[in-house]
DNA sequence: GTGAAAGCGCTAACAT
DNA sequence: ATGTTAGCGCTTTCAC
């Protein structure tokens, strides 16, 4: 991806050898509850009832048991306890790409909320494909997760609900549960489309484009469904023409919405507005157009969706479909706890309501409007 | 920050009831060892021996184990096998922020190369409070964690070197680890302001600022004191009179770095480039030479830190110093398995050189050079 | 090559 | 209120 040039720099990274402190493994040997026993003169069940149920042991009994553990440094050991209890205190999260914002924000919002219950949280990323999220899932099933937190690389569920089926509490991320009974959080593409769509329509476009990725990705087929929708509810109006037309790129890179200008400009009549199925694409057109010294919007008004960190930033600030990223993290991760905890859960599927955000690329920056 | 106007959107988010499936736990009881071992009509130990050393058991009985296993699903358990064996096939991972894209992005160097060795990550963000980093910890060594890959919130290492001392692997991410007995994995900052500087030097600029953050932060301390090394070590040439002023501003985000374009404009005389500390400020400082007509890199060179994916994607594009973030987390991820495995092992400290990635914001598109 | 048995560190009945 | 004890599922000697 990058041309630019570059500064030469020493290829190999420098390397500063500090003495061998402890070769091997350091022989210490691990503090057991029984060492606090007995040191605190009581039994082990009565160390683990300090620990666990401190409110039924005798304050003074606890005092001592608590001054045992802290002179020890006992620290407790999840695995023996979930070998018997069951609780690994671990659920399984896995997204596509964890360097991918859309889902580190999800998984930040997960994170937060896990954090309060005690979880830790095993983060893989599948890399969109079944193979590795198959190998991860038997990982985290190796591991016995409470919990399972998934946006599905494939289409088929059917080894995810499985693990579901074995009793693991799972929500589908970004991704409806069909009929498998599972609990899913999404967000509504279809009405993102529409609030982009309906945003143009209603600053008066009635020539709009749309810059699409491949429609074998649901958000994008949707996305532009939307839209669609928002058109033809506009143009069924007497005296009202509204020309929608779609350009497709192969990939929703900056890259190949910079080159779809050449098309979007080609268009005859050229449109006045221009939706991108996302942030990416719409910042390639905003360069694409500068270069061909047009600007937003009084040339082409743009619209972005995912209203990504620097969508704000940029000049002109771009107008885009806000997705509740972090709170669809959050929620999937209450549904979470309240399936690995309450006794009856009934399995839901939460849709959010993306927003749309506007900003100087839809609109002139000092227009009045009534 | 957002005082965009905004499409009215339904506050709450739609809920889609489905039919209870499962009330409760399913009671599906978990396949054992000893499951497998009597389908097999073999004893556990044999069953054990066929997971882990496969080569010592005869290849029909082997066959007849994993035959048993097949049919009856059973997944072996990873903490029993750590109550034992001692190794819990998981590393805590814990960096200031996940959200944040140069901690997103070296958690997946981590996650690429520990997933070779079969290591889980348990992946927490500290959010620069060493009370949350130190519950983290705890939580950590509660799981027994075979190995620690942390970016310290706070000054203190004590916390870390004991559990380090413990016999847990530690490798400090981006943060040196100074006399403590530990492995670290850093990017040399002041190399990095060293580039910039030297970059616009080499460009001709005799007078540059420098709109830095707080001098607290020791990555913006550093870079500081190479760009004013690049500096000195040119001034002293004859005949040469080099200026470097500083703007200080109290963080490091765009929102300042606009504001400080202001402070900038206002220096007498008026440089001829900035650097600034991140891209961030970089990038507000573009927003507000854009509003007050002022193009770069003609009427001011600009050049950012850290080299963001956006960077290359900004009209102009924005000359950066790249810091090889994946590389930092897989590099440390590699100092953790070899200290992991290996018997003896010497802590080191790897330290990677910034590359300067030059763009249109320091260097006129078409100008040539010879 | 395979099996019997002794734990790993903890929790949870059940006694006292 | 506290102690005794039997496992949880697995690995690992040590016999056979």
């Amino acid at each position: 991806m990058r041309t630019d040039g570059v500064e030469p720099a020493p290829p190999t990274a420098g390397i500063v050898q500090r003495p061998v402190r402890d070769a091997g493994r350091p022989a210490v040997q691990r503090v057991t509850i029984r060492d606090v026993a007995s040191l605190a003169g009581v039994s082990v069940a009565t160390v683990s009832n300090a620990l666990n149920r401190p409110s039924i042991v005798a304050p003074d009994t606890l005092e001592r048991v608590q001054e045992a553990i802290a002179r020890t440094g006992f620290v407790r050991s999840t695995a023996a306890g979930q070998l018997r209890g069951g609780k690994s205190r671990t659920v399984g999260v896995v997204v596509l790409d964890l360097a991918n914002p859309f889902f580190t924000d999800m998984v930040r919002g997960a994170e937060d909320v896990l954090r309060k219950h005690g979880y830790m949280l095993m983060v893989c990323s599948s890399d969109e494909s079944t193979e590795q999220e198959l190998h991860y899932l038997r990982l985290l099933e190796e591991h016995r997760v409470d919990g399972l937190l998934i946006t599905p690389a494939g289409h088929e569920l059917r080894e995810i609900a499985k693990l579901a089926a074995y009793g693991v509490p799972t929500v589908l991320l970004d991704r409806d549960a069909n009929d498998e009974a599972l609990c899913s959080v999404t967000v509504d593409d279809i009405r993102g489309g529409q609030l982009a769509a309906h945003h143009l329509l209603e600053l008066g476009h009635a020539d709009i484009a749309f810059v699409n990725g491949p429609a074998t990705i649901r958000q994008c087929a949707d996305r532009r469904e939307g839209a669609m929708t928002a058109v033809r509810a506009k143009g069924r109006r007497p005296r009202r023409d509204v020309v929608f037309r779609e350009i497709e790129v192969p990939a929703l890179t900056a890259d190949h919405g910079e080159r779809a200008v050449g098309a979007l400009l080609a268009l005859e009549p050229r449109p006045t507005a221009v939706i991108c199925a996302n942030d990416l694409l719409a910042l390639g057109v905003l360069k694409g157009l500068a270069s061909a010294r047009l600007a937003p919007p009084e040339d082409l008004a743009v619209v972005g969706y995912d209203d990504v960190t620097f969508a704000s930033m940029l000049s002109p600030a771009l107008t885009s479909v806000r997705q509740p990223k972090y709170e669809l993290g959050a929620t999937a991760a209450r549904l979470l706890v309240e399936e690995a905890t309450g006794g009856a859960h009934e399995h839901r599927s939460i849709r959010f309501e993306p927003e749309l955000v506007v900003r100087a690329s839809s609109r002139a920056p000092r227009a009045i409007r009534p």
